[in-house]
This record gives structure tokens, sequence and C-alpha cells, in this order.
DNA sequence: GTTGACCTTCACATCAATGTGAAGGTTCGA
DNA sequence: TCGAACCTTCACATTGATGTGAAGGTCAAC
């Protein structure tokens, strides 16, 4: 598919797609008109991508993330050098930070869109 | 203490609390000299607000949940309007996705780093 | 063969979070 | 009384993720 379906199919800005491959965060074949072509697993990893980027990781570490998770079972381990090991291991305490933090939140909003909902029915004391 | 103190104790530097106050995240009281002076619980207030800009929030959306996380029981329902509500709502549901998807790529990398390790001791195949 | 919907690159603009420094006031201790 | 270590406001710079638009090539359809 070219830039406008996979554009489409995910959401994000033709800008942003051709942002993300110059960031080496995804590639793409051309056609000999010079046309970027894309095959159907560019969905998911553009989805996976805003979705950490989303979450508070920047391109850079994403770039450095996501071949760990692409292949199924097969592991390069070749560029896997022990800097690379080290930060990954660093990102992924600051990852589990993230998530406890996320949660932590996340669950006091619930908490008190539950009070306002149990108060807004029965007329309680409000402060 | 005054905001040296702070910044020592969270981390922060000194532009990025007069930055949040500004955002009307944090409030400083004054001393007569006009400098800012803040409580013990302002520690863990920046914490908790560098813990969320780390996540991803930005500081208008921080400024509207933070209320919803201070107060332990009492709730204000006075100032929780339905726009806020539904605000609240729609960016719980976006927390849910941020750790749903955070937690898939930390254990993805976990799970990677892993096999990394388990083939390093012993000598197996490599891609 | 022209129009319209694609695509290309280039480049400048924006926004939020942050860095940095200037110019100056306060406080405290040598 | 001077200097160091704080503090203030103001303001411009930077970085990463985006928006936006210009200038132009490709291609299908009418």
């Amino acid at each position: 598919m070219r830039i406008g379906e996979l554009s489409e199919r995910t959401g994000t800005p033709r800008r942003l797609l051709r942002y993300y491959e110059e960031q080496g965060l995804i590639v793409a074949d051309r056609t000999p008109n010079g046309y970027r072509t894309y095959d159907t697993a560019s969905v998911g990893r553009v989805v996976q991508i805003r979705g950490l980027l989303d979450a508070g990781l920047p391109t850079r570490l994403i770039k450095q993330i996501l071949p760990c998770l692409d292949k199924p079972q097969v592991i390069h381990f070749s560029d896997a050098t022990p800097e690379m090991l080290a930060t990954l291991e660093c990102e992924l305490d600051r990852m589990t930070s993230r998530i406890q933090c996320l949660t932590r939140n996340r669950d006091a909003i619930g908490a008190y869109l539950d009070a306002v909902r149990d108060n807004h029915r029965p007329q309680a004391a409000v402060g």
C-alpha cells in the first residue's frame, strides 16, 4: 500500500509516517516513480509506535526497542551490544515505574469518578 | 522550604518548579521578600507531577487530574463539571491503553533480555 | 490533454517541556 | 562591607513531535 492508505489505516498523518521513516522507526520500499510502499505489517508497527510515543517514549528509544519485539522467536543477538543491553535494562525499569505511576493515578481517577457517580444519585454531603 | 531545597529534594530544576507553578500544577506561598516557600507535601506532589509528565501526560491534563488525587477522602464535587468528568473518563481510558501498551512492550523487552542472557552462557544458535 | 488525487522533497511554523543566562534584590557570614 | 549563595523576573534558545504549505512529478479518468 502507499502512504495515503497507511495513513488512513493507522490514523496517522502522512507527515508523521515520513518522520518515523526519517527517524528509522519504519522502512518503506519505493516504486519506480519514487512513491513509498508499505506491507500490511506496517500497519501494526505504526500503531505500536504511536502507542509507545503516546506512552512517553522518545523515537530514539522506540527505535532500539522495536527490534526486540518484531521477531516472534528469532532474535538477532549480533546487534545486541553491551551498551544497548544496559540501555534496555535501564529502560525496562523506567517503563515499570511509568506503569506503576500510571496505574496508581488511573485507579485514583477511577475511584474519584466512582465517588462522584455514587454521590450524584443520592444526595449526600458535599465539600 | 524554599525553591532550592524543593529542587534538591525532588531532583527537579528550579526553572521547572517555576514552570509548574505557572501552569497551575503547584502553588507557593511567598515570604515578605518575594521568595517562594513550599510545605513538605509539595515534595510528593512534584514527584507525582514528574511521574505523570514522564508517562506522557501534558501539564494541562495533570492539572485536571491532580485535584482528584490530593484529597484523601474529602472530594470537592463543586468543581466537577460534566465536561471535566467526561474528560476524565476519556483520559481514564487513554491511560488504560497506555498502561497496556507499556506493559506489553515492557514484557517483550524483558523476554528479549532474558533470551539474550540465556543465550550468552550456553553456546546456542544465533541469528 | 487537462483535471484531480495522489505522491515527492523542502522548509518554515508551532507547541510543550526544558536549558540558559542576564540583571538585579536579599541574606548571611568572613 | 564585601562576597557567596540564595532568590526574583524576563527572555531568548533548544529539542522532539507535529502542522502546514509551496513547488513540482505521476497517473488514472474523463
